[in-house]
DNA sequence: CTGGTACCAATTTTT
DNA sequence: TTGGTACCAG
């Protein structure tokens, strides 16, 4: 028993015992917050202070989840299968199956995926004759999820002007067409799960009483209606709250984009009055100067919670900092210095290459597989988006729920059975008038479209009835034979990989029956909808990896090459309109460093080719944010200064693209040049019109004052 | 219904 | 530069 509680260093410890009561753990980078998390919940079980039935668990992504309960496993001597420890969407996914009645939806419930939303919401403009260019299907959808995780129906959605009101028209026209399908969105799953516990009162209060103890992964990403969930689970404001121990760092707070709201923790610790917040500071993942670079760089955000990572390990080496002349240059020199670690008896997926943006990879791709150094690029399409799967899952879902729209528009012409946009047009405005789902209104159709169409629902129909018994692989597998989609794929060019992904399906729904709780085929269904794949698949494989700053929260290297940290680029200059977008940067920022166990580089570059033009940038601002002495340059200071400026040390070396720059008299000035000016200070030179005394510079002065247009005559400017 | 072409936009992303 | 989408001809 004391050994689960060996090797935690003081603070772990007192979160780990904390009494049942709310408690704020803040847990830095590095600083063990999935080990306190999963042991919390050992010590629970052990101690006798609950059982695996009375807690629940919330993490954000499956793979999160997935490790609690390995590690829980191998603590404990339990079952962990049953236990309430998931995602929110998975959570409230169980919740609505077990209620579905209660929650005012079928048994048969589909779950739709970003994709799929955006279809149901195009078909939906479509079907209304709703202008898509005032009404962007994609604004509508990101409108509706807004207000979804705010907590806001469309009757309870406020609108001051008319465009606001066709919006949550077009809301509550949405609701009713998903509530008509039998389908639900991510959004919904949550708030179907919070009005069905606000409204139903024994349902409430039995799971109240059940969960005593809520534990909350990554707490500073929560949205508000996460909070509120959570809120209304524990019982807050009533007689007997449940214990939440919520788990989270504001300054690794980078989804605000997508509706995270770290003011959630800030609420948290007023609402609950809570009286525990526990610092984790000592980070036992990198070594002192990473640590002293990450500290320094956060420091400048305001509104912290506050906190210093600190270690026992030494200080480590230098942080190295690389400028080089172009994008093409930087991607060179950071492959020469893969080698160099390689040679050195690096592994390869202990290095990773970081970047702000996923259009920074080509040019890294590129280079490593000109060397030849196997790389793994994270962050693409995942197994269950593929076309060829959608497709599949498309007819297993009609199987599940005939009147399923969205999955019945695409597979209704696929493989293409003569069934054009006429046809689905007129069935559409038919499904309109009588109510029905497209599935059922083809019954009603006459004419000749109504033909191929009734051998559609009977192609669907016939498959129902055939695998009516069938265990679930044989299901996909008669369905994959009889919808043609094998034979479509068979006979396409390049069909070979589909055709190997749907057998991979074949794999996925034998897994999905030996190991799940729910093996039936809608269980299978909402697998696939809720976990899409792994992007993180593969650690293990000897490769450089490859992904953006954020996909790699969470994760760790002994090098890492954080690349492109240019102003413009990181921080993003999005970003510098939006409000609290700088912050958002910087932690983003603070994020990258923080990945480093042993060495870290900073790369940039002066030129950069980006939308199919050169543009050039100074160093981000986040570089002068670390302390200087922490810093290695790797470039000599000479050859940090541009390479255009007209010196002696530059004159032998070829500048890229020269010859594209028409020649201009810009009064002895350069495009790319560094120069000062006096109110803006150093900027560069990133375009020019006119010449000679009517000549105007774009100038690129960062973030402050951004790129800015001036008359070379007036400016004043002087070569820094 | 397929294939070509013209146009446009272009951070970050889990569920 | 690239990728995605939208529209038109065959």
């Amino acid at each position: 028993m004391t050994s689960l509680l060996d090797n935690l260093n003081p603070e772990q410890l007192a979160a780990v015992t904390l009494p049942p009561q709310p408690a704020l753990i803040l847990a830095g980078a590095g600083s063990g917050k999935t080990r306190v998390l999963t042991t919390r919940i050992a010590w629970l079980i052990s101690t006798g202070q609950t059982t695996p039935h009375g807690l629940l668990a919330v993490t954000f992504t499956n793979k999160a989840a997935r490790e609690m309960l390995a590690r829980l496993s191998a603590m404990l001597p339990i079952n962990t299968r049953g236990m309430w420890i998931g995602t929110f969407h998975g959570l409230c996914n169980r919740l609505l199956r077990a209620h579905y009645r209660d929650a005012g939806l079928p048994e048969t419930f589909q779950i739709l995926d970003s994709a799929d939303q955006l279809a149901a919401i195009k078909r939906l403009l479509k079907a209304l004759n709703v202008d898509d260019e005032k009404y962007p299907p994609r604004d509508l959808q990101h409108f509706i999820n807004g207000n979804k995780e705010a907590g806001v129906r469309a009757d309870a959605a406020e609108a001051w002007d008319d465009w606001t009101r066709k919006k949550v028209a077009l809301y509550a026209e949405y609701e009713r067409q998903c509530q008509k399908e039998g389908v639900v969105d991510f959004a919904e799953l949550l708030l179907r799960a919070y009005e069905l516990l606000t409204r139903n009162e024994p349902l409430r209060a039995h799971y109240q009483s059940r969960f005593r103890h809520i534990l909350v992964d990554e707490f500073q990403d929560t949205n508000r209606l996460q909070y509120l969930w959570l809120k209304l689970l524990a019982g807050h404001g009533g007689a007997e709250p449940a214990a939440v121990f919520a788990v989270g760092d504001d300054d690794q707070s980078i989804y605000a984009f997508r509706g995270a709201d770290v003011g959630n923790m800030r609420d948290f610790e007023r609402e609950f009055a809570v009286k525990s917040v526990i610092r984790l500071e000592q980070n036992y993942r990198s070594h002192g100067n990473i640590l002293d670079a990450a500290n320094a760089i956060i420091a400048n955000n305001s509104r912290r919670l506050g906190k210093n990572l600190w270690t026992e390990a030494g200080a480590g080496e230098p942080i190295r900092l690389y400028e080089a002349l172009t994008d093409m240059d930087e991607a060179r020199w950071i492959v020469e210095e893969i080698q160099s670690l390689i040679r050195d008896g690096a592994a390869r997926s202990d290095i990773a290459l970081l970047y702000r943006s996923n259009a920074q990879s080509r040019v890294l791709e590129h280079q490593l597989f000109s060397t030849g150094i196997p790389y793994r690029v994270y962050g693409g399409l995942r197994f269950f988006e593929r076309q060829e799967i959608k497709h599949a899952l498309a007819y297993l879902r009609l199987i599940a729920n005939a009147d399923d729209d969205t999955a019945f528009a695409r597979v209704v012409n696929f493989p293409t059975r003569g069934i054009g946009a006429r046809s689905l047009e007129l069935l559409a405005d038919s499904a309109r008038t009588y109510n029905t789902s497209l599935y059922a209104t083809v019954p009603h159709l006459a004419g000749r479209p109504a033909a191929s169409l009734a051998v559609f629902v009977r192609l669907i129909e016939d498959m129902r009835q055939a695998t009516r018994d069938l265990p679930l692989p044989e299901v996909i597998d008669h369905v994959l034979e009889h919808s043609g989609l094998r034979a479509h794929y068979r006979a396409e060019r390049e069909g070979e990989e589909r055709l190997a992904n749907l057998d991979e399906l074949l794999n996925a729904g034998a897994n999905f029956i030996s190991e799940a709780e729910d093996p039936t085929l809608t269980g299978f269904l909402a697998h696939a909808s809720l976990e899409a794949g792994e992007h993180q698949a593969d650690a293990g494989q000897e490769a450089i990896q490859l992904m953006t700053v954020h996909a790699a929260k969470g994760l760790e290297f002994d090098a890492v090459f954080l690349t492109g940290v240019e102003e413009g680029l990181f921080p993003h200059e999005n970003s510098i309109q939006e409000t609290d977008g700088l912050e958002e940067e910087r932690r983003l920022m603070y994020v990258a460093v923080t990945r480093a166990r042993k060495r870290l580089y900073l790369t940039l570059a002066q030129s950069r080719m980006l939308h199919g033009q050169t543009r050039y940038s100074l160093k981000s601002r986040f570089i002068d944010e670390i302390p200087p002495q922490l810093i290695k340059w790797l470039t000599p200071r000479q050859a940090a200064a541009r390479y255009y400026e007209p010196s002696q040390e530059s004159a032998h070396r070829t500048p890229p693209r020269a010859s594209s720059v028409p020649s201009r008299d810009l009064g002895g000035f350069r495009i790319g040049q560094l120069v000062r000016h006096a109110k803006f200070g150093e900027g560069v030179i990133v375009s020019a019109e006119g010449s000679g005394g009517d000549a105007k510079v774009q100038i690129n002065f960062g973030g402050a004052h951004g790129i800015k247009w001036l008359m070379l005559a007036m400016a004043k400017l002087e070569a820094a």
